[in-house]
RNA sequence: CCAGAGGGUCGGGCGGCCGCGUGGAUGCUUGCAUCCCCGAGGAAAGUCCGGGCUCCGCGGAACGACGGUGGCGGGUAACGCCCGCCGGGGGUAACCCCAGGGAAAGUGCCACAGAGAGCAGACCGCCAACCCGGUUCGCCGGGAGGUAAGGGUGAAAGGGUGCGGCAAGAGCGCACCGCGCGGCUGGUGACAGCGGCGGCAUGGCAAACCCCACCGGGAGCAAGACCGAAUAGGGGCGGCAUAUGGGUGUGUUCCCACCCGUCGCCCGGGUUGGUUGCUGGAGGCGGCGCGCAAGCGUCGUCCUAGAGGAAUGGUCGCCCAUCCGCGCAAGCGGUGGACAGAACCCGGCUUACAGACCCUCUGGCGCU
């Protein structure tokens, strides 16, 4: 699992599927260049708070994919995490509910 | 014990499970695996000052322009910072606050109100020594006028208080205070003290222009260096050519220096990326010495973050503090950490901050 890096990548994002949960809204892109390798994003704008909030909320996402996306993520996909408010609080058992339950609704 | 003043420290703790980054060790296939150490702050923040470091620029002198600083002495690599002291203001006190050079170099401004606001000013008052008339001889009325005491306006009314003086008044005279000038003494100095002269002349604003003294190249680690394909451009050396000209330099002046065209040979290039700069330093802690202090010296000891869409965490349990509710109380139930996240590194300043603790001092009350 790669981490995205390129402002591109995070733009093309924006034209896969998308899923939209009370703490997050997901983006997946299916890249369809053989390569099976499964990359993820990060993104939590200024909006949501200041530089203690913001990387918090970068820290529970990526606990989050090492816990849910290694195991049921889409391979050769890209997935990007745009983070809201309640990524703060919400219960993290909620959290890896909600992703399981985005994640099938992009695979439909 | 209550109220207050100054300074300092900390700012969650312990333990499971699962992770991340630098470094080290071991294993093997250049990459990965296993184990171990270490891994955010007092402000890491705002980016407001001062430096180190790096690159660029820079011929010299004088003058000017622009920006900054502004009591004195000390500390420092330096500062707009810190310490001590002086002056002014506040508080019973501990202590706190001050952009604190020059307003008799010049220009400008001082709204409204008010009679008058800087070569002052008679609105209400006060007076009646002078002149005229009257008189019960106390004085009364009118006139020419005098007057900055009192009222009123204002942020401010042209020294203040008291006594004398006067028709009433007035620095008109005197004393004290203030102010100015010059002197003596003390202090490195800001300044302070003392006595002398002057009869008041000098309203405020310099965070208005300005004057004086002192200081000041520019840009920043996305600086910069190295590795690295091509093209354009670039640089060096040598030959030839050469002008009374043109251009460059610090805004101006003077002096001074350099450059120009062409041919040949050689060097060389840097977009994405990678490596480096990159953390050991005006360093932390402790002892001793000097100093009122800021701080300085010396000895010992320690190594204590180095990421790069950016590690330093995720989650669960227990405990302590906080806050909320109930209760006379012991306690019970709930809540669950303030401000905030390094990005080249230091010295400061400013701003944000739930709460906890320590030291010194002041005033009051009580006890011995």
């Amino acid at each position: 699992m790669v981490t995205l890096t390129k402002r591109r990548d995070f733009l093309a994002a924006n034209a896969g599927k998308r899923a939209p949960m009370p703490a997050f809204v997901l983006l997946v892109r299916r890249r369809d260049d053989q390569d099976a390798t499964m990359r993820v994003g990060y993104t939590v704008t200024k909006k949501i708070g200041n530089a203690v909030v913001r990387n918090r909320i970068k820290r529970r996402f990526r606990a989050l994919a090492h816990d849910v996306l290694s195991v049921s993520g889409v391979a050769g996909a890209d997935h990007v995490l745009i983070g809201r408010p309640d990524a703060l609080t919400r219960d993290f058992a909620q959290l890896k509910a909600d992703l399981t339950k985005a994640l099938a609704k992009v695979s439909r």
